[in-house]
DNA sequence: ACCTGAACACCGTTCAAGT
DNA sequence: ACCTGAACACCGTTCAAGT
């Protein structure tokens, strides 16, 4: 039961921080991040968190970018450029779901780039391996990526949907439902993943 | 030079409150607004403010919310239904650029659906009325605005995207160019659309 | 119904200082 | 190099009170 004074040198380091930081922003939301919390749950003074990484801002950003990292480092799987293709997108796709916290960071910094970046350039160069024009590749890639980003922007907030009311008279049930209902989001992904990749890969 | 106590009675409504907001995010930005600046602005107690609209985040949602009905309060121009859902995810898109602040404050509050669902009622009644499915009619606009919301909400973050290095060696100096250049996203938003309409819309 | 004054419980950030 | 204490200039929100 000794504790006269707490340490004097803390120890800590950068990469710690961040690590308790993602914790805090999976288990409580990007709202719950805030300097003074983060310090206290490192038992430590909120100028030494400052000390380590800078302002908070730059904070969110080693998040999202430590996330992106880990969306990226998989090997693309798949016999052909478009099977590749289509497995990375369906992986973003996954991996931003599973960590939705990490997403809605990142859209309210406006990181999403920062988050699919390096995916980004993996697509874009399988892509081009396939024989297509080089700017053709790029352009084709961030609109994959724009279906990705758009798609489960807009999933993110669940919770938030729930109570929208009913169907409009201009709709069917089964049209509101095919536009409001998740369950059918990886249908509405595929539609215009696919019709993508076709126009990408014309011979199938 | 007669100024001894203000006006007992401001006369303010909700309406005005909501507008001057809406003038701080777009010459300031969503950060600006804070219940302190804007019930100084308008020359009024914080706590008047609180009467009126609630809380923060009423406020938002209400300018979300007064922004998606501009945007959904055109016709759709065309001859055929696949031109109308053309022009209405153009519109859509245009009208996002435009409102660059709006739309950033959309998605850091989460609301981008918010923002795009008059349009969306409007777009699926017009896929419906071509005689598709209704469930799949939905779920063709659902991608369909995924497209409008990714692409834009990428791009919004100009200012924050200039230094963003130089081209990885995995990549052709055209295939990143293609990816990053902003100047190339209305042709990767046509790739994106048109394959979908295409998919929709088969008979051209 | 509409508005104010004062206060609570927070923030991010900086500065000077300690070891 | 690494860390603390104290302070500055803010926040959103609530409560009691005034007309």
């Amino acid at each position: 039961m000794s504790s006269r004074k707490p340490h004097p040198r803390a120890g800590l380091d950068r990469d710690e921080i961040v690590a308790e930081a993602i914790r805090i922003v999976e288990s409580e939301g990007s709202a719950a991040l805030t300097m003074r919390q983060l310090s206290a749950r490192l038992g430590v003074n909120p100028n030494t968190v400052y000390w380590h990484v800078g302002n908070r801002e730059s904070l969110l950003s080693a998040i999202v970018a430590q996330k992106a990292d880990e969306i990226a480092g998989v090997q693309l799987k798949g016999s052909t450029p478009r099977a590749r293709v289509a497995d990375g997108v369906h992986r973003a796709r996954a991996a931003i779901v599973e960590s939705p916290s990490i997403a809605v960071l990142a859209s309210e910094i406006g990181a999403e780039h920062l988050l699919i970046r390096p995916l980004a350039v993996a697509i874009t160069s399988e892509i081009e391996a396939a024989g297509a024009d080089g700017l053709d590749a790029g352009i084709a890639t961030v609109s994959l990526l724009a279906v990705v980003a758009g798609l489960t922007t807009v999933e993110l907030r669940r919770p938030q949907r729930a109570a929208d009311g009913p169907a409009p008279e201009a709709l069917s049930d089964g049209a509101w439902q095919g536009l409001t209902d998740f369950d059918h989001h990886d249908a509405a992904f595929d539609v215009a993943i696919y019709a993508i990749l076709d126009a990408v890969f014309p011979s199938g």
